[in-house]
DNA sequence: GTATTTAACTTGTATAGACAAGATGTTACT
DNA sequence: AGTAACATCTTGTCTATACAAGTTAAATAC
């Protein structure tokens, strides 16, 4: 008979309140726990107890459970039952913005110096990063980003031949290479190496750096669907890179 | 009379399919968005519309267009509509891990060595970064981390000593502080600055650097719901941020 | 013509009932 | 003892109905 526990336990959380009944489930559970009362694999009442001891309709509770699971709070498998969801690796969602939209949001003027755009057949290499096989056709570009006509970034990128046949044709001083490929391809994933590093002697002059200041390079690949559409890499000196989140739990 | 065309366009992406109806439904949908048949702002059939095109309860067209708007996908106004959400600002769920744990996970053996860990009065520059006046009582500790006995990364920390009284009790050689600050006051949200630096001659020979090799430095501060806990500097020679997401649309 | 009320339509939430489907233990049978 | 059928408990989904609450535009009163 542990109902009567139950219910003093989750009500006193739910008490009188404004808040639709399944956020009020919702904060009742999340209570529990958030205060360790209830701990990481152990399990949570049924839905049908949920029910009896709350006085609410199963789909309310139901909702209350479902939310919370994709919520990461808690772990649901079908005939078992619903469980405290492990802590996780502390997770973040994090705002990446591409760097015209940075300097225009900035309130500077951004453009765009093209030094290099051809196309090839990639090297072993380049084949390595897209995911395609060596000698596969592909595209070089290398440019370099200026806010306010100061240079601030080279990107050097390859580009996936068979996803993005018409980059070669693009005017990048109009439209940023990353911001055309999003519109061909649209990106579903990414991976970004940040790193700090020293540039070389031609890159310090291209970037206009008198002595060789640390770099912060940042390689990316993006994906749609299953397939590299490109890697890029982006060297900026003394540029911060700003990631903010909230965490999971 | 639109809703014939809707029931064609909408009703052949959901051909029999063993999946969900709620799920068939947003799928549908979302289709709709992803080929940009339906335009960003662009208002979405009603409920009742779909339920009436598609011949399915309004509960479940209800659930499919709220987890779309969960999901970054539309945008609901109660008593006006639903409508295609705008393109995002490319975001991506990232996962930050704790030295400790990184170190441990490629199989090596983490230690660390406390150089320094006192209390005092906050400075003008630390209270800016706590968020709490100039004077109130903080921690200070600076910390060395080894991999394998081979220095990899300088943290240097200001704790607000209202949120964690015993940091400077603590043992940071069997706990990081990191992990210990997480106990003491869960992680709500976070910020991160990364940044290339050059490090000075004490710190490069702190961390076994022989010429002034570029480092990474994250200033990552974190909240425990409104306070801020702790502002942390950490300074890695040659080490790899890496930032994995799927962004969202 | 202007302000107010009303009606109609939207999304948001809550409920009761039903059946499906996965998991587990119990019972009955061989 | 081993096995198969069954009962029971779990979550997962779908439906029909109902009312609340926000928005908008039309109808009404002045």
């Amino acid at each position: 008979m542990k109902d009567t526990a139950l219910v003093d336990s989750l009500l006193a959380v739910m008490e009188d309140s404004p808040a639709p009944i399944y956020q009020r489930v919702k904060g009742a559970i999340s209570t529990k726990v958030a205060s360790q009362e209830w701990l990481p694999h152990q399990r949570v009442p049924s839905e049908a107890e949920l029910v009896k001891a709350l006085g609410v309709s199963r789909m309310t509770v139901n909702r209350a459970l479902r939310e919370l699971t994709a919520e990461g709070v808690l772990e649901r498998q079908q005939g078992v039952g619903t469980f405290v969801a492990p802590q996780k690796v502390h997770s973040a969602l994090f705002e990446v913005h591409n760097i015209a939209d940075d300097i225009s949001a900035r309130g500077n003027k951004h453009h765009a110096q093209v030094l290099r755009l051809d196309s090839g057949q990639a090297t072993t290499d380049e084949a390595m990063q897209l995911g395609v096989r060596t000698g596969n056709a592909v595209f070089r570009s290398l440019l370099v980003h200026f806010e306010n006509d100061k240079p601030v970034q080279m990107e050097e990128r390859v580009v996936n031949a068979v996803i993005a046949p018409e980059y070669a044709e693009q005017d990048f001083t109009t439209i940023t290479p990353y911001a055309y490929l999003n519109q061909a391809a649209p990106i579903s994933e990414g991976e970004h190496l940040v790193e700090a590093v020293t540039p070389t002697r031609w890159e310090a002059q291209a970037l206009g750096l008198s002595d060789a200041a640390a770099c912060l390079q940042i390689r990316r690949r993006t994906w749609s669907g299953d397939n590299i559409v490109t890697s890029a890499r982006l060297l900026s000196p003394g540029h911060v890179l700003q990631l903010f989140g909230h965490f999971q739990r």
